[in-house]
RNA sequence: GCUCGUAUAGUGUAGUGGCCCAUCAUGAAGGCCUCUCGAGCCUUCGACCCGGGUUCAAAUCCCGGUACGAGCACCA
């Protein structure tokens, strides 16, 4: 008889491509407008296992060159990294902030410049529109050299060009399939003055020219990022080979939705929480890793999450159910068991019951129990009142208290309850809405940050004043 | 409009011409255990977008269609 196969599935992540027994060089560089968020948390556990797992590096680059549109943020130098690290496990290999950076970018823009592709465009941006539209080259594509080096120098002086006078473009052919390829922006005028260097430069670098400056020096060797940038990858080649270098193998990643989380911009939260719509970067309604961490979610989780899905240039839409049933794995073993009783209902017990007593606080450790001592009631939920029921690990009662027996008797709902206790309140962020539950809580010792499972209802994170939902 | 990309169970994912009447997870349904609507264990359900072609053989290669997504910024 033939045996079958087996078939095997491929654990983890794909092998990188190309790799010629290198260590790879990665790199993830958000912009520092303000602190990490769910979605770059995808690009940071991603490099970042490779990094691990192949013992190569992963570079933390601040891409920091927009004061207009996205002007940088102070803190966010500080806390990403920070984040960086909760959620790697492993702090970056190397730190590498655009705006430090500069002096190289305007060799390379000179570079450019001098080897002739490189040019000045004084063109407006409409302009230039039609141009690319009509594949028709600009006026100033054919200026020499010299007439480029003199209109780049106008561009860094106060007194030359303004902001949206000039640009410096990448030189590629104006007949080029794909529109966006033809002639790209490489840098740009911007006067803000910038929060970390101030008004030191007056021309900024645009992302794909700064961003493929800085790979090359920085010996990236794998570019991992979301398809939208494709033809950031096309422009940049296009510009590595005018310098004679070669690009970095580049994978890409699809679209990925969470429901939950709609549509959140860095930008709109900052707005939101100046005007008191959120109460900080960390609210629970928030999908920033600041609020996730205070939510309970464990690195572990995240990157277990992102390396389930891979790095398929498929667009997917993913409940947020997917994240926490990691985060169950993660948090259930060492989450004692506590009881929260809403809409609390008093019941007072008639019959023989023990009085004091010890409740397992888990079922599968050496957790210490919890003591309880019932004086003559306890509290239940509203909604487990009115019907014989059975108070977990205690005893039977019917709809008046009067107890029926002390071993389980039938298959009646089973019931939490507390003894005494104080009263509490469990926060749940549920979409744009923070909703507060008011309960009798067990008393406990556990001390602020610990998770616990309230039962029958699902996790939650002991906050200074009550308790915050987790997930179920 | 032009350009680029993707299409496997409800949701994700494995699979790169025969090991596939298709993997794993999650989900749903049922059961066991546990005195939780939790955890663990077991069982069941459920998919290769459509149409052609190449081939002895296609989820896998080619062509066309359809659907969805992205880029065409002096944002990243």
């Amino acid at each position: 008889m033939l045996e079958r196969k087996v078939q095997t599935r491929r654990e983890g992540l794909p092998d990188l491509p190309n790799l010629d027994g290198r260590k790879p060089v990665l790199r993830f560089a958000p912009n520092p407008n303000g602190p990490l968020s769910f979605g770059h948390s995808r690009g940071l556990v991603i490099n970042g296992q490779y990094a691990k797992e192949l013992d190569g590096e992963l570079i933390l680059r601040f891409d920091d060159t927009d004061t207009t549109v996205k002007p940088p943020m102070l803190e966010a130098y500080d806390s990403i990294p920070v984040q960086q690290e909760w959620l790697c496990g492993f702090p970056a290999h190397r730190i590498v902030v655009a705006s430090e950076r500069m002096q190289e970018y305007h060799e390379h823009a000179e570079l450019m410049i001098q080897g002739g592709f490189g040019y000045v465009c004084t063109c407006s941006a409409e302009d230039f529109r039609e141009f690319r539209v009509s594949m028709t080259e600009c006026p100033c594509r054919n200026n020499d050299v010299s007439e480029n080096l003199e209109k780049w120098n106008l561009m860094n002086d106060p007194e030359g060009f303004q902001p949206g006078e000039a640009v410096l473009r990448v030189k590629t052919d104006m007949t080029l399939k794909n529109p966006a390829l033809r002639d790209w922006p490489a840098a740009r005028i911007q006067t803000n003055a910038h929060p970390r260097v101030g008004n030191k430069w007056r021309v900024w670098p645009l992302l794909d020219f700064q961003s493929a400056v800085e790979d090359h020096l920085q010996g990236v060797t794998h570019i991992i990022r979301g398809k939208d940038l494709m033809d950031s990858t096309r422009k940049q080649t296009l510009l590595y080979e005018h310098f004679g270098w070669k690009y970095p193998e580049t994978i890409y990643w699809g679209r990925v939705k969470v429901h939950e989380f709609g549509a959140f911009s860095t930008s709109q939260m900052k707005k939101d929480i100046a005007q008191g719509t959120f109460d900080g970067w960390d609210d629970p309604r928030l999908p920033t890793l600041s609020a996730l961490s205070r939510r309970g979610i464990k690195p572990e989780s995240l990157r277990a999450f992102w390396i389930e899905l891979g790095l398929t240039q498929k667009d997917i839409a993913v409940p947020l159910s997917t994240l926490y049933s990691h985060n169950t794995k993660a948090i259930d073993p060492n989450a004692p068991r506590l009881a929260f009783v809403r809409n609390a209902f008093p019941i007072s017990l008639k019959g023989n019951y023990p009085k004091t007593g010890s409740i397992s606080s888990h079922s599968d450790t050496e957790m210490p129990p919890r003591n309880y001592s019932i004086d003559e009631g306890v509290w239940i939920e509203q909604e487990d009142s009115g019907k014989p029921i059975r108070l977990k690990d205690l005893c039977d009662i019917d709809t008046e208290g009067n107890v029926e027996s002390i071993d389980r008797s039938d298959k009646r709902s089973v019931v939490h309850w507390v003894a005494g206790g104080k009263p509490s309140k469990l926060t749940i962020a549920d979409g744009q809405d923070l909703i507060t539950v008011e309960g009798i809580l067990e008393d406990h010792e556990y001390p602020v940050g610990t998770i616990v499972q309230l039962e029958r209802i699902g996790y939650a994170i002991i906050e200074e004043n009550g308790l915050l939902m987790v997930h179920d």
